[in-house]
Formats: structure tokens, sequence, C-alpha cells
DNA sequence: GCTCTATGTTTACGCCGTCAACATTTGGCG
DNA sequence: CGCCAAATGTTGACGGCGTAAACATAGAGC
């Protein structure tokens, strides 16, 4: 139902996002044109207007499709990993690492054109809200099992979101001399682990 | 010695370099061009390319005087700190992402612009260099004195970076609900504990 | 069947990065 | 000193971009 070489395309809005994916997954690019996805697509350079205000509602919209997927990578890192709230919480973040990696260009654009709170995409603050909140109940729960300090879980998640988005970001820009992809897991899991060092419990020693 | 009205202009390099600066230091310029810093400048639009291949060049050597001014930020915090090596480690990760937020478009261009290693611009790779050792060094120091875990510094450093950039770039993007100076402070200060916490010696408890 | 509205197209404007051709200044060499 | 070549800056042009206005067409509801 979308497959119309008629004047009007069926659904548009959708073919563009789509389209501006699937150029941003093919290369490296490091700022997409509206008006190549609309070439791409097979549309007049203006069309979009119909569609989105501006360049910058169409990429809301990529990186919202986007935090879907990181949110449903880490879910299903989640289940493949023991009961074990601390293992679950390693491959949270390892599956967190894993896709921004796997979509380097698509990662960027869903931190690119900032402002996520008070900008005017209220849709994309939603996903990205629960992409963040799988995080934020991976530590609740490892806070109620007793193995994660307690206090705020909001602060530790944002600690947690920090490392594991710091770690992304250097990866994805080559900024570690590491490249080979399994070298990149391997780091993930260290990353991932001294990060759950630092929130587990305390030791005992109490000076 | 570079004050003149005349056709030359002295050194329009390093004018050019400061101009950029101050632009993204005055206003958050998401992209800011070529033809603009020219003209702030008070020079004509092509004369850049006298000095520049292109405007990646240009954003490079912007993002050179970005790594050394982060270094010396990191080196300051650290000599305001305690002898205590976690505690000259804690200060330096503070400063990190303290210097960030009060430069956040200069941050940006430093890690924005793609690829350190491999692109052609081996001097800003060796200034961000620089800025990682100060990081690598506070490490060795923890791990000499017995308090940092042992392994591969450099690892530990990689992890470390990882927070302080990571929590920096949430918090220039404004993805984290957090803008008064002072609670970014606090976060950062929560942040570096957390980190800190997991690179620490572990505890004597073995399963 | 006609009209209204949603959706695409065409055209146009200004800004941008970049290049080539030209102008001026400066420093070296007779 | 005088001249020439290299360095440095200017002008003009080209194509691509984002965006807006005017125009065209298709499909829905009467």
């Amino acid at each position: 139902m979308a497959k119309k070489t008629t004047y009007h395309h069926g659904d548009l809005r959708q073919a563009l996002v789509d389209g501006a994916i699937a150029m941003i997954a093919e290369q490296d690019i490091g700022r997409l044109s509206l008006r190549e996805v609309a070439r791409r697509v097979g549309v007049s350079h203006a069309a979009p207007y119909r569609h989105f205000q501006d360049r910058e509602e169409l990429l809301a919209a990529v990186g919202e499709e986007g935090f879907i997927g990181l949110t449903q990578a880490m879910e299903t890192g989640q289940a493949q990993a023991a009961a074990d709230p601390l293992e679950r919480l390693r491959a949270t973040g390892v599956a967190y690492v894993q896709f921004a990696v796997t979509h380097p260009s698509h990662y960027r654009v869903m931190f690119g054109s900032f402002g996520a709170e008070h900008c005017p995409h209220p849709q994309r603050a939603q996903v990205g809200w629960q992409a963040f909140q799988v995080l934020l109940t991976s530590i609740e729960a490892g806070q109620q099992a007793g193995v994660l300090r307690t206090g705020d879980a909001m602060q530790l998640a944002w600690v947690a979101w920090s490392t594991v988005h710091g770690l992304a970001m250097l990866l994805i820009d080559k900024r570690l001399p590491v490249t080979q992809p399994e070298a990149m897991t391997a780091l993930a899991e260290f990353v991932t682990q001294m990060l759950i060092g630092g929130l587990a419990i305390a030791p005992p020693t109490e000076p």
C-alpha cells in the first residue's frame, strides 16, 4: 500500500525516514542532506516540507527510531543474560555500546541536533527516556537485590549512562586505537565491569 | 606586529583561529561558517584558503587549542588538590567536566570532525594525546601508590576517559536535567567518585 | 461530477564551501 | 636601488544546500 508510481506517494513521511536511515547505514555520512534524501526516495527536493517543518525535524524522527532500536538492543541483551542483577546490568551496558558501534551514524544523529528536553521534539524525548529507563530499571533491580549501593537510583543511572555513552562516542569517533569488533566488545565488557565495581555496594571498610 | 590595516594581515592564520574560538564562545554555534569567520576577521571569504586547505583544517586548529586548554585545566585542577593520588584523580576528572561545560561549543569542535588517529591532522592528534596523558599519569600514580587496581594503565585510563567524556557530552547536549553550574559540578564530583570506586583496588572479599 | 484539501512540483533566494584568475605586497638578489 | 618571484589577499564564479512561495494534481466528501 505504498508503491504508487503516481503523483502521491502513499506514506512519504515514513519513506523519508527510512531512506535517511538507509543512507546513514550504508556509509558514514557526516552531514546528510535533505535534498539527497528526497532524491533517493524519488521525490522533489521540497516535498519533505509537507511532512517536516525543517531538516531538524526529519533528523529528530530518525533519531527517534534509533532510540527504539537501542531500547530493543538493550532489552535483548538483558534477556540473554543470567538472572543475576549485576550480570544483567553488565549485559545491558555491553549491548548499549554494541548498538552504537554497529550503527555509528545513526547513533550520532540520535545525539546530534542538540537539546533533548527543551527543544520542540517531545516525541523523541519520550523514546529517549524509554531507553534510559532500561538502564534505570536495571539499577533499581540491583539496589533491591542489595548488590548495588543505595541512594538516588537516577543518579546512579546517570553514572552508567555517562560511562557507556562516553565509550560509545570515543569508539565511534575513532578516538581509541581499537577497531576490531571483538576488541570493541571486549573493551565494553571491561569498562562495564569497572562501572559496576563503582556502583556496587561499598566494601565494609570504613575510614 | 599584527595590526596592519594594509593588504597583508600579519598573522591571519592565528587571527582566524582566534576569531573562530571567540565566535563559538560567544554563542552556541551549531555549525560555524568559514565565511563568517573571515567576515569577523575582516578579510575576504577566500582568504582562509591561503592558510587552511579546507574548513576541516581550520576546525582542527581550533580543536587543537581546545585540547591545550583542556590539558591546562586538568593540570590546574590537579595542582590545587591534595597529594593523595585518589584525590588528585578526582580533581582531574572534575576539572575535565568543568572545562567541557564551560566551553561547550569548543568542546564539541574538539570532538567533532571525526577521526583523530588516521585523519590527516597529526598535530591535533598529538595535543589530544597530551590531554589524555594527564589522565593516564594520574592513574599510573594511583597504581604505584597501591590504591588503584593493577593491570594495563592505558585500559584503566580509557575507562576514566569514557566516563568523563560521556558525562561532559550528556551535560553539554542537555540530556540530563541539570543546568545550574553548581549542580553540574556536584554531579561531576559524584560521577568521578563512582569511577574511582570502580578503578580502586578490589575489596579483599573473593567469591 | 464538483469542489476542497492534502500532497508534490517548480521556481527562486541567499548562504555556504571551494576553486581559478587576478592583484598587491614583500623579501631576496642583481 | 631596482626588479622579480613567491606569498598573501581579492574577486568572481560554480554547484549544492535549506527554505519559502506560487503553482499543480490527486483523492475524498458532498
